[in-house]
DNA sequence: TTTT
DNA sequence: TTTT
């Protein structure tokens, strides 16, 4: 009964970071940015241009698609929905970090003679099973502790 | 050449903080509300619902509209765009809040023998010009310091 | 990498067409209507309203929600793609109908007193795994020819 | 009370067919591709990649940058509105055309050392203001008889 | 054919 | 703080 959805097309902010979790889940987080062309008032005012910073957060086949085809600068198409988690600062004051978690997500202005996913197919995919798809349980190492995993 | 837009469905947390500014337009702030419903995983882990709380921003005629007939408890359609302002906190410390300003609203589930919209006929508005719409400039006494006003 | 998506709220105009496949698949259709405002221009004509009406397919999990709690008039949220399909009229006329599939559907408006989800809960669902959800082959007597089916 | 909303990306079929009417609006048509992607079911069977074609309508400043910047191939995000329309073939039946009626529109993919845009500033306009936005009217040639203008 |  |  109800509905949090958000599509964004923007320009990537910097190359993800992408980790793998023990559970061999991979996450890759980045900046997009979104630009709200300014414009000039009836009384002559002008309103410059706006750039919206938006954290994004892929899980899974998204995230290691991520990890292969999106890079600084990259045009992306970005469907997903808001999540706003909270913390506690170094002075024990509760903060709130607003992010994006991708349902799906396509790489735009792709074309032939570019960097790379023309000649490696890459297919789009969406993010819409709540049950993990991914069954391989080892990688051992990285100890994570993030305690903001939705299981 | 970017697309910031969200789309949301859900209940109003609390009735709107309506404010006029000086020169007459207005604004209305509220929480809404949506749930993403549980489920259990093929583990047999439950996951339960969870709420995101979204802090809403309206202008103007949708303003006066929420004002009018926007309550607690208010099912709505909201499309907007996301914005995330900055401020000062009391340790000096920048802190965001991330808001969704209105383009549109649509008040949902209204039938007869309800409260308010059905005999005062509820128009659906978009709010997409940039310049003020509302041209009566008074209200002088609400000395308004915000500096996150859009002009 | 493309995108093809859908988001209406409308009321629907009948009580669902439901059927049942041989493998057992539910396949929903109805029809939903969605209405434009009218206005009157600056030169004072008036444009009245313009209902739009839009033809739903709806499958499986969501089509049996669709059967036991949409009805005529039911206030819905639906969230699909266009798909036009073709056919030949008796004519031998190439002739062409645009529907909506919905991956996503939200019965809005739903309160206490109220007939139906109240008391059974309608969990939402999404329609988003390309291959069947549902595993039991039966239903022998339809004998379905239906040729625009996605598998 | 409803919302009709369409949110494409696909890839132009043909250079726009442009019109200006006897008020000197134009007009600009044109088809959009969108393709979803083919994938193989757990049993096995090949699910080939299937496209749509959509019917593009675009009205004033936006058909304006559309007989500029769009052509065959052009990468696009549209948003708009499901509109069908109805009209009588030569057998007197009554046959229904699906088109979209775009409210925003977006380049994509633009890059530096492509035609046209980068150079000239391509702004992405919206176009929800009801009330005429154009107001010259001359243009007396095209003795336009549309009788599907939305005034 | 719905709804306000 | 909403709703089911």
């Amino acid at each position: 009964m109800s509905v949090n959805k958000v599509i964004l097309i923007g320009n990537v902010g910097k190359d993800p970071d992408v980790r793998y979790l023990e559970n061999n889940v991979c996450v890759a987080n980045f900046t997009l940015a979104t630009t709200e062309r300014g414009y000039t008032t009836q009384s002559g005012i002008q309103i410059p241009d706006k750039t919206e910073w938006h954290n994004i957060v892929v899980w899974r086949g998204l995230a290691e698609i991520a990890e292969k085809y999106v890079r600084k600068g990259t045009q992306l198409y970005i469907e997903g929905k808001i999540r706003t988690r909270s913390w506690e600062d170094q002075n024990k004051i509760r903060r709130y970090t607003t992010e994006i978690y991708v349902d799906n997500m396509e790489l735009l202005g792709r074309r032939d003679g570019q960097s790379s996913p023309s000649s490696a197919p890459v297919m789009s995919q969406s993010q819409n099973n709540p049950s993990p798809a991914n069954t391989s349980y080892n990688s051992p190492i990285e100890n994570s502790s993030d305690n903001d995993l939705p299981f």
